[in-house]
DNA sequence: TATTCTGATGGAAGCGATTCCATTGTCTGC
DNA sequence: GCAGACAATGGAATCGCTTCCATCAGAATA
């Protein structure tokens, strides 16, 4: 037989369905009786109400927000920023609840996309460390979803709520020439990841901005991208110490790579900070126990505005402008240091 | 006004509902030009579908599994986890999406519970590292709602997916005693955390029994217990290496917590692992980089497991047996090594 | 021109609950 | 013994869609 329906459940325990439905919803204007017998009828049944046809008719209905993202490779910053979604998502006592995608591609990316815009579970998406293509964008705007991204800081029409990454290439450059460093290296991500996306890109914009405007060189063999991996990075890093002429300084693109070079100069013989300066950007748990000098972003923070700013755009007629993180800073710890004249 | 319904847009452009709904669904069956009007009432009016109404009358409807959780403390296994529901989810293609809750406390999770039951937006819930009390568990059971653990192992009538705790403590002793080691300390979270949660009792309990089988002693003075904090673990190991009869090794619950074991023990002066073995459990990804010899468990793999067999519970009517992860083992790297005799 | 076919369209019937109103029976108090 | 109050109950109307069937205009065929 097909599932039970609270019509079922009526027959079986010969009530009417309003009373099942009473019973269902702990009224109190039920006869102790009555309710042990649909209680009955329902569990002989192994009836469970239906929740779609349940919400329907009620007044005052639960929506459903969607984040979706990569396969949670960041850990902490996935955590993080999950963990500031429900934070918001409670602080506002929205009556929202928060459904989770995740995509492996960007193939299946565009897939879960349009399932998502097809099915219309979601009445607002918060789109993580994905980019969306122009037609995503267009087909977002015309099924009238509101979006809104994490971590993406391109020229775009659409907010975004993130660290800065251009600025805080720029951040951790100024941060190292201070310390008197003239030689800077710089680790990090090949400039197009699997999904698209770019903060390599972006960090390493502002860092060699900086040390233009410096008059500091910063030659080809400075500069090591890879792939997004620890093992990778501390090659990256051997190779930029082994230079015939290697920096005094190191800034990687996130801490864990900041972690992967730290390794790669023990290994080296050389002490830190001593021998070498070494910044990350993002200041994980970690990173404070280690006593990394890193760039702190703040991904819990993210998360919250990010929710904050889609209900905004959910209620509010007239969009209210993107908001925007604080300003990012440098944690200064221990394996950085200023640099003798 | 009210938020637009499709007779308001089928009013609006002048055509039956059946139209709109055509639209909505990119049907084939519309001429073009009827099909701009329709979008243009839609853009005109800001409608957009409810998915509760849309869903309802389809023969194929999305069912939603929750997770509720604590607030993701642990990053790397609470990630592993989510990666391993949702990799099961697209591989068994249930028609499924995952609905994320987090709880601050006990009081909010119980809070949270009868919401969950209440709204019933759910058919299935997945609670990890959540204690469920015996009331609790009647409610799930009244309620039809099938449910399953990740990480319990008491001995309950409940389905749990997670690592035997108990016999991870033995693993951890059995190793440590076969490398020669006599005196053997343990540093760990307090017994009840803030969430009625055991893994440390449990943990040490295993590890207890194995010490008592080997007529070892485990005074007093060597079961470290705090909050779980990396400081706080810190602390607890420099008391234990401070004792006058100091431990030749250490067996600490988590990684984290043998991470600050490692960090005691530099500052203590002592070298890992000449003067001192250390041994964690978890084995994440830091441990792999740090080398530190761990008990691995399978986070991915409890999270794959524990979704499959929710979805077994909710289709099949036996209920198919609790499945078993595989067999925890020690991951020997570089904080370990043989005490001479 | 009459007939058939086809693609586009309108709208009633349902999806499975909630809710409200009408109804029934019980129990007061006079 | 009866009106009025009240508690328990049944079921129609409703929520906002999809879907299917009937309808219709025009094109194609005879």
């Amino acid at each position: 037989m097909d599932t039970p329906t609270i019509r079922d459940v009526a027959k079986k325990a010969g009530v009417g369905i309003g009373t099942v439905s009473r019973v269902l919803n702990n009224s109190p204007k039920v006869a102790e009786k009555t309710r042990q017998i649909v209680q009955d009828a329902i569990n002989e049944l192994g009836f469970r109400p239906n929740s779609l046809a349940r919400q329907l008719p009620r007044k005052t209905r639960l929506r459903n927000i969607g984040v979706i993202t990569q396969p949670f490779i960041a850990y902490q910053a996935f955590a993080e920023r999950m963990r500031g979604i429900q934070l918001a998502l409670y602080e506002l006592e929205s009556q929202c609840e928060m459904v989770l995608y995740n995509v492996r591609s960007l193939e299946h990316f565009d897939e879960q996309l349009s399932i998502i815009l097809q099915t219309a579970t979601v009445e607002g998406l918060i789109v993580i460390d994905l980019d969306l293509s122009d037609e995503q964008i267009t087909l977002l705007r015309t099924s009238n979803m509101p979006f809104v991204g994490i971590n993406h800081f391109r020229q775009r029409d659409w907010p975004c709520i993130g660290a800065d990454n251009v600025e805080g290439g720029r951040i951790a450059a100024r941060y190292l020439i201070e310390l008197g460093h003239r030689q800077i290296g710089y680790v990090g991500d090949t400039f197009k990841d699997d999904f698209g996306f770019q903060t390599s890109a972006e960090r390493l914009k502002g860092f060699r901005e900086v040390l233009d405007q410096a008059h500091l060189p910063l030659p080809p063999e400075y500069v090591r991208l890879g792939v997004h991996d620890y093992a990778v990075a501390k090659t990256l890093a051997s190779e930029l110490l082994t230079l015939p002429n290697p920096p005094t300084a190191i800034f990687a693109m996130c801490d864990l790579q900041a972690f992967a070079c730290l390794d790669a100069a023990r290994e080296a013989g050389l002490r830190i900070p001593d021998d070498l300066s070494v910044i990350g950007f993002d200041d994980l748990e970690m990173s404070h126990h280690v006593g990394l000098t890193t760039v702190r972003q703040h991904f819990e923070r993210s998360g919250q505005m990010a929710l904050r700013h889609l209900l905004a755009l959910m209620h509010d007629d007239p969009p209210p402008p993107t908001p925007q993180l604080p300003a990012l800073e440098v944690v200064e710890r221990h394996t950085t240091r200023r640099l003798a004249d």
